[in-house]
DNA sequence: CTGAAAGCGCTTACAG
DNA sequence: CTGAAAGCGCTTACAG
């Protein structure tokens, strides 16, 4: 609530001193910039918001325009919302979230009444109706998605088309010679979501490039669709001995469930692989290898890019994350012997 | 991108005329009132943010102090985050996000610096934290739930009491004489989270005053433990005819599934209601008799008192809203003759 | 190393 | 019904 004339006469120089000391933008005395630094902070000196936006050129405020489908899985969304929030919180920025009813009204708003300084999109599509105007609107911005069209576009993302082929080759180098892929449900690739599309996409190239028999189902929130695709995979012939799961939590429970059911063991009878998984699966029965998606780390890079497109322009780019792959033992050798193992119906 | 003096200039009239005819704070000539509507619109005027927060004694900005605990169901608490953000728009505000790892001091800061005119606090612990700054900080807030100390505060939430006794007189009316609660996971209670705690309690006074049989378990996120629990209350003599959910989604389903499993027809077998849900019941197989809550109810309710709370000081109340009870056939009479139903194992 | 002062773009009494 | 002007509380050239 004090001003920055109170801390100013508490520590007995001007105001452009106390604004410096605080700031750092000016060299200032050391024992002058110690008082100062006394003073506001028994005062309890905040700069007031308004004032600094208006005099400086920064609002310290970025927009963050996060639209939930009703496909997109909520905890990831919400992983990813709050992991924004806190890496520009270490920048000193605060967050301003858009609601999707007023996607791009909103980006308009609060680009020309210079609210924010720039902007974070997130769950991007493969043609997003935002990014025309994210162009035009020459504010700084980082997507975190890689849309079909990436020109003039700084974007950060995992690199989901590494990630596939990792999985596939996880899986072949173990001597699988038949895989199958648990892809999001239907809705998913129809909307145009984009990473499921460029791991699907990357995933079944590499298994060409191996000589594989592949199979890829969709998963479903349904547990009884969810069920039916599960026994067509296991159905081809030759069943598949390795399967990755890209797909939400809710949907790789009830799929171990029902494999489980359907008495496979793993790794013994099928090695299974979690992709892209933004939840903790060695919580799972049995825990997963998993290729893991981590919000901070996305996040947190496109803040940092922001940041730095915020000192001045940035070459339009597209970085992509390099995907780890952390062993749970849940992948082995294909089950030996030339009979198939008997599944349980 | 245009200030004010260009759109007074364009309109031919002065910088407060422009700001009158735009605000509506002052009776401005009709003919005048349009040349600036006009202008302003051609120019694509939008006032700044921060000469407004400035000059102004509002800044059109909230904050939101929503932490994500381990135990809240994401789908839900971010459906609570975007009903927010949503209704704040009806009033012209935005809502700045604040992050669980700086609770308090986010809340002093955006408070202290005048970020923000007022604050939502969702996600509300019995015993919260953050409620003796929102006390001493005398900025107007609302909070979406009902803490145990609610002196000096202004609380909505739906009517968890009512619901509960809702649910209970639901189930006894229809002539149940045993009826199971399956409630949340035990961390949620153990945390402290509000409305939980408030339902079990009013159910199982209800349903000693209904002088019903009454069994209560926990659920789960493990679907194992789950099905554990509900063959505990399936094996209760006599065996609940009646079953109220108040969990999350998931657990809904999988809970299904099992009873489904175990050969129980609804509402043959068992009548089941689900409570407090924010998901929709009707694609449950079966759909569900529902109590729902309504995050765009509540988030709505909190923003208008939030609203009223900037135009003058508003007395502390905790205000309920009241239950609605939705019939989709889940709920019949208690199985009829004296055996109990068989059950399978 | 520090200060006096302009100016950011609005809102709102104060005048007429 | 409308305008001239003060002032909101900072930041940052401009001076010394």
């Amino acid at each position: 609530m004090a001003s920055i004339h109170e801390v100013a006469k508490a520590a007995g120089v001007s105001i452009s001193t106390v604004s410096y000391a605080l700031s750092g933008k000016r060299p200032v005395g050391e024992s002058t910039r110690a008082r100062v630094a006394e003073a506001a902070r028994r005062l309890g000196y905040q700069p007031n918001a308004g004032a600094r936006m208006l005099a400086g050129r920064r609002t310290q405020l970025l927009a963050l325009t996060a639209p939930l489908h009703a496909e997109t899985s909520a905890p990831a969304h919400m992983a990813f919302v709050l992991a924004v929030a806190t890496a520009a919180r270490r920048y000193d920025y605060d967050v301003v979230l858009l609601t999707e009813d007023e996607a791009s009204g909103g980006l308009s708003r609060v680009t020309s009444s210079k609210l924010v300084d720039g902007i974070v999109v997130l769950d991007v599509a493969v043609n997003d109706q935002r990014l025309d105007l994210i162009r035009e609107l020459g504010i700084p911005s980082v997507l975190v998605g890689v849309p079909a069209d990436t020109a003039g576009l700084v974007c950060v993302d995992l690199d989901f088309e590494t990630a596939a082929r990792l999985a596939v080759d996880q899986l072949a180098n173990q001597g699988h010679r038949s895989i199958a892929l648990l892809g999001d449900p239907h809705g998913i690739y129809q909307r145009g979501s984009n990473f499921q599309q460029r791991f699907r996409d990357a995933f079944s190239t590499r298994v060409a490039e191996r000589h594989l028999d592949y199979t890829f189902v969709e998963s479903s929130q349904n547990p009884v669709e969810l069920r039916t695709s599960i026994d067509s995979l296991l159905s081809v012939v030759p069943r598949p001995t390795g399967l990755v799961m890209q797909c939400a939590e809710p949907s790789q429970r009830a799929a171990l469930e029902h494999l489980a059911g359907r008495g496979l063991r793993i790794p013994a009878d099928l090695s299974v692989i979690s992709a892209t998984s933004t939840f903790d699966t060695s919580q799972l029965s049995p825990p997963l290898d998993v290729i893991p998606l981590i919000p901070e780390e996305s996040s947190g890079r496109a803040i940092e890019l922001l940041m730095a497109a915020l000192e001045g322009p940035l070459d339009p780019m597209v970085e992509l994350i390099p995907p780890r792959y952390v062993v749970r033992d849940s992948v082995a050798g294909p089950p030996t012997g030339t009979d198939p193992v008997t599944v349980n119906h």
